[in-house]
DNA sequence: GCCCCTCGATCAGTTTATCTGATGATCCAT
DNA sequence: ATGGATCATCAGATAAACTGATCGAGGGGC
């Protein structure tokens, strides 16, 4: 029997027309892929793709099972949205916050899709930093907002959206090679340039920095410059004045920037944790499934 | 996400309006089911079913999401049938033994889809027992044969197809309940009626009345009766000259005799394994695969 | 020709999803 | 009330899917 998870992989196969890339778009290893392509290959009883040195084909068969497959999908994808819509959810006023370290790279790729799917819903949102955005979750100003978890508010809920990863970018003219993993003792605290104080992202960098950066947590520090956005902390790495600890969902935009480079750190991989926060007792918890839903497909694809 | 199998769960609850029956109809039990409509239900953000007392009803939205559901499943399907006709899959001669407790059962619900999925197949059958089919497929005469589990023979490979409970075929006023759990030992040995010597069932049968049964395995033995088809033994239990013990995929055929009725067995219920056979070195196991899934999605549906 | 590099396959171990069997809650009929 | 039917819930078992590491084939640089 074959499943929709299949239909997607081979889609982002036919159209990447290469196992690792295929994978990465779906958000998977490419060993689950290719997993997944040959249960369907099984199934099928056909070989759907043409493994060729170089370059990966599908086959005849396997272009036309693609192209039914994207038929499979669109008709899934039509009936979630019209159960959505029917069901009322997502519709009228909702309130979001979003931290700053999050809302210039996440709004861009979750708004279309939010206007296509649920064209009823009128969303109102803001940018600030985690403590407001808690305040205004207690006091009813916000509906909801995505930020960095954990919380620890026991009046509010929260549900995990995705997993951010840090990178350390450095100037691109930086001697480690690009695929090298970075030890955290190996990021020189003197040149760390981060956000100023009150951002959550700091807090987190610094936290993962902990053995230097002890005794700094708090008030003002010896590193080289503080910034208010995350933008120009990128301007600043660019421009040679230090380096910095950035969530991949920014990276993935920041990444135009020819004068900068991203270095992967070593396991275990710093990161953030992105959810979804509402009061406990919110009435409209569908509808924050929903969204975040929405959020994790627009993560992955 | 949805899933196909969540749509196919809803297909059969909007079938059968009852959630016990619909699970049965997928060959699952109540409570997986129950489990994948709700999950359904959560990320549609809709009660797709309205659970009233004494029947369930699709709501409004979930009788149209079953309905696309019903086009994204026949996509799917088609998609299936096309690459496994393009692929050449199960076409041509193939020929194919069924031991004869299961060719009168199996047979008609696989061979009107074989027809249809696979028009270019020529079926050639053949009803044998085990041991005869055996040979032919060593031989050769045989390209593969459906029977039950576990075979022993290193020259034969077998891919499972699925389980066949066995029930207690009793008189319709026997006096105990329907609904009771039947220990082996309650079972009158004296009024056992199986097929004849031979038959892989009747081995089944005996192996499972162990305690009673020893010293009669083989040769002749003080049983009222032995028929050479399962089809004459249910009409002697019809017509009061004993028990028998009947494989479920027989049973729900034969149920339509009101004068028998059927007794399950207590835990660990004894049945029997239906698997396919071929040669280990065959070149034809995608063909076996396919229909080997045939079979499957017949029994289950 | 030889080395290196890319890419997909494969494998072992782990995580996640799904299922089963038992039980609980609810409603209806007796 | 009591019993039967029906769906929900739960804990433990089973199966599916994924990850991270590694392998091996093919192609291009030198």
């Amino acid at each position: 029997m074959i499943t929709l998870r299949q239909l997607r992989y081979l889609a982002a196969l036919a159209k990447h027309g290469h196992f690792g890339r295929a994978a990465e778009a779906c958000n998977v290893t490419q060993p689950a892929l290719s997993m997944q392509i040959r249960d369907l290959e099984r199934t099928l009883g056909v070989k759907v793709v043409e493994r060729r040195p170089g370059e990966v084909m599908l086959t005849d068969v396997g272009r036309e099972v693609a192209r039914r497959g994207e038929d499979v999908l669109a008709a899934s994808r039509d009936l979630v949205d019209f159960a959505r819509h029917r069901g009322g959810l997502l519709t009228g006023r909702l309130t979001l916050g979003v931290i700053p370290s999050l809302a210039p790279y996440l709004l861009p790729r979750i708004l279309p899709v939010l206007q296509k799917q649920f064209p009823e819903l009128r969303l109102e949102l803001r940018e600030t930093q985690t403590k407001q955005l808690v305040d205004d979750i207690k006091s009813g100003a916000l509906d909801a907002a995505m930020l960095a978890l954990p919380l620890g508010e026991p009046e509010i809920d929260t549900a995990k959206l995705f997993d951010d990863l840090f990178l350390l970018a450095v100037p691109a003219d930086d001697p480690r090679p690009a695929d090298k993993r970075i030890k955290a003792l190996e990021i020189d605290q003197s040149r760390l340039i981060l956000l100023e104080d009150g951002h959550c992202l700091r807090d987190q960098a610094l936290a993962f920095c902990a053995t230097a950066a002890r005794g700094h947590q708090s008030g003002g520090n010896g590193m080289a410059f503080a910034a208010s956005s995350l933008s120009t902390v990128m301007q600043m790495v660019a421009s040679g004045y230090g380096v910095t600890l950035i969530p991949q969902i920014a990276a993935d935009v920041e990444q135009r920037d020819q004068r900068v480079k991203f270095l992967r750190l070593e396991n275990p991989q710093p990161g953030r944790t992105i959810g979804l926060a509402f009061r406990r007792t919110s009435p409209r918890k569908a509808d924050f499934a929903a969204l975040g839903d929405v959020v994790k497909d627009s993560v992955i694809g």
